[in-house]
DNA sequence: TATTGTTATACTCTATAACTATA
DNA sequence: TATAGTTATAGAGTATAACAATA
């Protein structure tokens, strides 16, 4: 038997319930996953109303306008295989948002960039993203601005 | 033209940057957004890692042992359609992670319950998921409590 | 009639391996 | 030889609609 414990349910934490309570670290990280969860569905949801896939959402969000960037470069940022970049940008293509230029410099580098049409979208996109969702809109302003500060830390930003 | 601004590339946040940099809200939530996307990919290898394909993994977490949830419950937690929860479980039966059982009290139901070799498994996969990533583990002690303190908050957690 | 879960269908995303065209 | 991207393939996840069994 692994476990006797009465299990709370609704937690969805689990085991790492009571060492969380006596470790600030590992409870700090459980309420972001959880909060990290909850975003799921708002991104998914605005991706959704946008008429965009959710990678092609990850995608389209990379690619600033005016900025061309190689698919392995967006490969890179989605940390999946090269090979299905291809698939998410023929259908981006496809719809006229994203257009695919030859490198002068090494003609076997597609540069990616976004259309007019894409531009505007990505803006929705960007626009909805950005903002910050109910639980972070109402903290308190100092509550904010250290949460702000800390997380700068999390990711070394001096 | 949408856009003249000279795009800081390698940033990702795009439009919202110099209004995160006025507004504490925006740029918490934005630094969120980045450390939200670093974890996407720890998961995947994790998952990977464990021979568990992602929506598994979210799957088995939810399943507490001796707690058995109907199928419907599993739906809403992971927010996706019950047609596709249906797939997820036959994946996680046919490797005698998980069982479907009947409910006595309501004949329509499939109440899901992990199997001892689940039990097992998810125990590694809560243990790895639930350990602090650097960004967060490196942090001083004391911002480690502020930042629990303030999420708890986020979470309505008092 | 309404609800739980399944099936059928079609599309998106996924990695692997084999291929092409460049370098 | 090595690299950027494509194609082929097979599997996983997705929503919708039609359906069965039960309430």
């Amino acid at each position: 038997m692994l476990m006797t414990r009465s299990a709370a349910r609704g937690t969805a934490t689990g085991s790492s319930r009571r060492a969380a309570s006596r470790d600030p670290g590992r409870e700090a990280w459980a309420l972001l996953y959880e909060l990290l969860q909850r975003q799921r569905r708002r991104f998914f949801s605005i991706a959704a109303e946008l008429g965009l896939a959710p990678m092609q959402a990850h995608t389209l969000r990379l690619l600033e306008p005016e900025t061309p960037i190689p698919m392995s470069e967006v490969a890179e940022a989605l940390s999946c295989d090269a090979s299905n970049v291809t698939g998410i940008i023929d259908r981006l293509e496809s719809r006229g948002l994203v257009e695919r230029r030859s490198d002068p410099n090494d003609r076997r580098v597609r540069m990616l960039i976004v259309t007019r049409k894409g531009a505007v979208l990505r803006e929705r996109l960007v626009g909805r993203l950005g903002e910050p969702p109910a639980e972070v809109a109402l903290l308190p302003a100092a509550d904010q601005r250290t949460l702000r500060d800390i997380l700068r830390k999390t990711l070394g930003r001096p």
